[in-house]
DNA sequence: TATGACTACTCACTTTCTTGAGTATCATGG
DNA sequence: CCATGATACTCAAGAAAGTGAGTAGTCATA
């Protein structure tokens, strides 16, 4: 249940509509959680009826009207409490993983060309964090912005994004390297044989 | 549907009971992939009727029997066609991101103690992965296992997976000391009055 | 003038994941 | 001799997440 609370913490420095919550958890802008348009409507009707943010409308000329969400003072209490509980540790969990556990018994391009794949995802990833570092910390350096910026929050978990996508990189070009050079020389010593 | 083929996976080097498969995946010992024991077992029960599996029942003395799953070719047959098939982009879904992205609305030292936990776990989890890893390569260096090793998969999502813990590391330990020297230095400059 | 793209949202449904409880046997330690 | 813990599983129910389809108006492009 913690699509809840990424609602809310994405509604802390900006009231927003779900539509515009909706482009930022779909796009992986909000770099720490992911979810459907449909969810997120879903999602903000429950907490406005439970008082956890109230919504205002907003009429609009030329386009729908649309509603505009803030957090309540109730919902920053629920924020604290979720705080303060332990975070369950998280996990990887992960389609290309699963791929590449599988990498002996699996056909190497294909793999190779998931790993290609994920690695153009990663780059652009990657460079969508730093311009969105770029724009938050503005003309300052890091470690001012770092000392003295603020939100701070979306900062960090955006440094956290970003390193995970060089992780990706890193890895996904090693494991094509090593997958590319197995395959130039398929068997060699101990490997010969056998497999399965 | 990919807890499916995360099994298939895990039984491709090893014929193993629901029991293993349970330990390791709720350890994270399999790095690529989390579940919970029951799903497990329901996911052996369909993958057996789907003929994507097949158990054998191992009578053992002292203790309950089990059955030991393998792959069959049909299984293998679904592990090519998911690998061929494009992965989903992999997302980052963490409560303890959320927990930061809302840190300046949040008590910091509640968060810090989040931070810290994450940090402990990420340090056991990698050392698991780096013992894991030694143990795969047993004598040879990490270069040779790489070229000549079998099997490589495992070998390569548990280095995405200690990289993955060492991020963790990283950025928790970057994270509390950034809310640190905030909390020492409240408000500064800029940060006067109002924010963002 | 119709085609597609954008804003803004809703309804209904399915799959997947998680939780809690329960069964049964054997081994170990106090 | 009784408690604890490991092995090895099953059943049932519920919460969370994901999917597909649809509505409806506006705007720019072709």
């Amino acid at each position: 249940m913690t699509l809840r609370h990424a609602v809310l913490a994405a509604l802390l420095d900006e009231e927003r509509s779900g539509y515009q919550l909706a482009k930022a958890f779909d796009m992986g802008v909000a770099n720490f959680w992911y979810a459907k348009p449909q969810q997120l409507y879903a999602e903000l009707t429950r907490l406005e009826q439970g008082g956890l943010v109230s919504g205002r409308e907003v009429v609009q000329a030329g386009r729908p009207n649309k509603r505009l969400f803030t957090v309540t003072d109730t919902g920053l209490a629920e924020l604290e409490e979720f705080t303060a509980a332990a975070a369950k540790p998280s996990v990887l969990r992960d389609d290309l993983m699963v791929k590449v556990q599988a990498a002996d018994s699996v056909d190497t391009d294909h793999l190779i060309a998931r790993l290609t794949e994920r690695i153009g995802f990663a780059r652009t990833k990657a460079e969508l964090f730093e311009h969105l570092l770029r724009t938050m910390r503005g003309d300052r350096s890091e470690e001012d912005f770092l000392l003295h910026g603020r939100p701070i929050g979306p900062y960090l978990t955006c440094l956290r994004g970003l390193a995970f996508e060089r992780g990706n990189l890193d890895w996904g070009e090693r494991a094509i390297a090593v997958l590319r050079a197995r395959q130039d020389r398929p068997k060699t010593r101990d490997a010969e044989g056998d497999d399965r």
